[in-house]
DNA sequence: TTATTAAATAGGAATGATTCCTAACTGATA
DNA sequence: TATCAGTTAGGAATCATTCCTATTTAATAA
């Protein structure tokens, strides 16, 4: 993903957030970083650039964009936050060897496990989201 | 879930482990305790009665427990690790609102899911397990 | 353009979960 | 009951993340 600073700059004015050199940086940053960056991985890219933005902005930053769903948290087993600039509804494919995480995305699955869930409700749990951890092994791994 | 001491022993020892009484009651203890705890929340219990079980010990008996299969990670939004004492597969339903991780057995959805992917191959992609994560609030939050 | 101000940042200290280290200890085996 | 590989206690170290606050800045309106 490849986005010119002013779609960048616009996403930020959309939500309400004051447009500074360290959130573009930043936003930029998630959408270039190939697999899911953790903070660390962010930091160094922005820091080849723009070298002295604060680690603590950053994690601030990333919380804010979070927040107004400009990008996703990703769980990992690791106890490290991994980020998605992806927004839309999608899942992820674990590789059990490395680290690598993919994203996946399926509008027909999406709809049927919605319908399945539909019938099958729990009660006293309304459900918002759905979303498969697949795990697996890539081939070159 | 609630085990006879013998049984934790006889899982420990299946697994060629030594049994130990630090075993025994971190075993016992995420049988025991509800909600998935974290590794603090283990600690914790297993002090009661046992007050000089070290830190340390704790972790690297959970992750030798994961390891031999006896346990599992659960993952969530935040950066603490929790454990689940149910091993067959299942999935989780996590809720927005407060930090409670239900666990979900459904076995013809897992086949289902098994079948759907089995057409749908990832081409690169071995897939070893499905996992959902189900999101949405309980009536009580 | 400039002043105003609420919001954001830099820099670094603090936190807190987890890992690491090693001497002492102990279950399993013969 | 001696042996010893595996395990633990205790505490220091690590490291991702959060917190603190003086300073700076983006947005707005005059």
């Amino acid at each position: 993903m490849n986005l010119p600073i002013d779609s960048i700059r616009n996403k930020l004015t959309e939500k309400g957030l004051k447009v500074t050199p360290q959130r573009i940086s930043i936003l930029e940053a998630v959408y270039k970083l190939d697999n899911h960056p953790t903070a660390e991985n962010i930091i160094a890219y922005i820091r080849e650039s723009n070298p002295n933005i604060a680690t603590g902005t950053t994690y601030k930053v990333l919380e804010t964009l979070v927040q107004k769903q400009l990008i996703q948290k990703v769980k990992t087993d690791k106890d490290i936050m991994r980020y998605d600039g992806v927004v839309d509804k999608h899942h992820h494919l674990y590789c059990s060897e490395c680290d690598l995480i993919e994203d996946y995305v399926d509008e027909d699955l999406d709809k049927y496990l919605k319908e399945y869930f539909k019938k099958k409700s729990f009660p006293g749990f309304k459900i918002e989201d759905i979303v498969l951890q697949i795990r697996g092994t890539f081939d070159k791994c």
